[in-house]
DNA sequence: TAATTAAACTTTGTATACAATCTGCTTGAT
DNA sequence: ATCAAGCAGATTGTATACAAAGTTTAATTA
């Protein structure tokens, strides 16, 4: 049997710890992270730490300024508004992408059973709020699909970037409204029928709209919740 | 007078001068980056150096695998193209947001500023090898103007890391087709103008095209010397 | 001879000590 | 009282030593 290597490292198990506790909110926007006290709790020394701090600002996770150490990055609605431009045209080129390279039948076999799952849930006519999570899980699985079919690592890499600003997650958005819901689920099954058809063009204006709509709602949960 | 901070380290100007060597091919594709060796030849000690290379890899200028370092990143020409796909709706993008947030006068003043250049350079009805980094510049110094009044911190991030790719870069383009040159200018031009009408939508698909076309150029260069 | 194993060596990962910088407070001058 | 200068204390930046993992080489066995 082949020796297997070692892939991983302290500071990269500490990156992913810290990544989870920012994204779940437990360290706070602006909360500074003393590399001390940090490093104490994880039970680590400083420099895998450091390192971990290092890689969550590279991810936009953090900021950093030289001598005065890393704090969560914090965003305002505007930034947090933009962030969705960015995302509907990312989002467009990987359903373009995918469209144009033509899908694999388990990704469209996987496609079709997280729409079915959806169907599911649409069918009660109405949404339990349990059902929410669950929802969004489908809609983040979608999502990450068709970005594997796009088959672009840079695009793969600069799109994370984007989904992993905290509060602008697509998990986040509330999916309270039951006729947007829906929409977004018709949008999915639109998606899906133009990446089988390899119309890339189309593919991408609808993943666009879709995001677009995604952009709007928050939009206006940031104004019931006034951030900002 | 206030006190100034100290906004600079070690690790900031070795990443510096890692990352102009790379981009000037001094540090060749492949090649691996030894910690204790390179060290030596900055004079660091390897903690700022390992800093530099995990923020060149994070970058995407450098490739790691844990336990056994870094090493720079090569493109197959696939890969290269793809990134032009990228930088199409990105830079579409901020040309679409620099027209719907409009450009401040003297954004407007520098971009004229640099069509006069590149007038002067057309005036002569043919295209001189010394003219050709100048005509580079121009482009980048427009992209640059366009970024700026896209005024936002993510998509200028994003597009960074797209245009930092070594051979990708607009500066690397050679600039030998006298027509596609002029055409290259007219998009200028007419970019310019969308902007100043606040027609995103124009402007958008301008600076796409615009891209699109630096990709087939670039497809071209690559068919010709053949790289992978 | 080819394949395997183990030892020696090289390279990266981590801990820790020390240096430089920043921060907040006290002190003193105006 | 206000402001600046300067002095602790705290915090980040850097160097270095040691540990762990990877890589190469040589020896041993089938």
């Amino acid at each position: 049997m082949k020796k297997k290597h070692n892939v991983t490292t302290l500071a990269l198990s500490v990156t992913d710890i810290l990544r989870s506790e920012i994204m779940a909110g437990k360290l706070k926007p602006d909360e500074k992270l003393q590399e001390v006290s940090l490093s104490e709790r994880l039970s680590v020394s400083r420099t895998p730490l450091r390192a971990a701090l290092h890689s969550l600002a590279s991810e936009g996770l953090l900021e950093y300024q030289p001598n005065r150490g890393y704090s969560v990055r914090s965003l305002n609605a505007d930034r947090l508004i933009a962030i969705f431009d960015l995302r509907g045209v990312l989002e467009g080129l990987a359903a373009r992408l995918a469209a144009e390279k033509g899908m694999s039948d388990v990704g469209q076999a996987n496609f079709r059973d997280a729409l079915v799952k959806g169907d599911q849930i649409m069918a009660q006519g109405l949404l339990l709020a349990r059902d929410r999570e669950p929802f969004g899980e489908i809609n983040v699985k979608i999502h990450e699909l068709i970005l594997t079919a796009a088959d672009d690592s840079m695009l793969r890499e600069t799109l994370t970037r984007c989904r992993n600003i905290p509060i602008s997650s697509e998990r986040n958005v509330l999916w309270h409204d039951f006729a947007w819901v829906r929409r977004s689920h018709d949008d999915h099954y639109r998606l899906l029928d133009a990446i089988i058809l390899r119309d890339g063009a189309r593919a991408e204006q609808l993943m666009k709209e879709h995001v677009h709509a995604v952009k709007l709602q928050m939009k206006a949960e940031l104004n019931l919740t006034g951030l900002n």
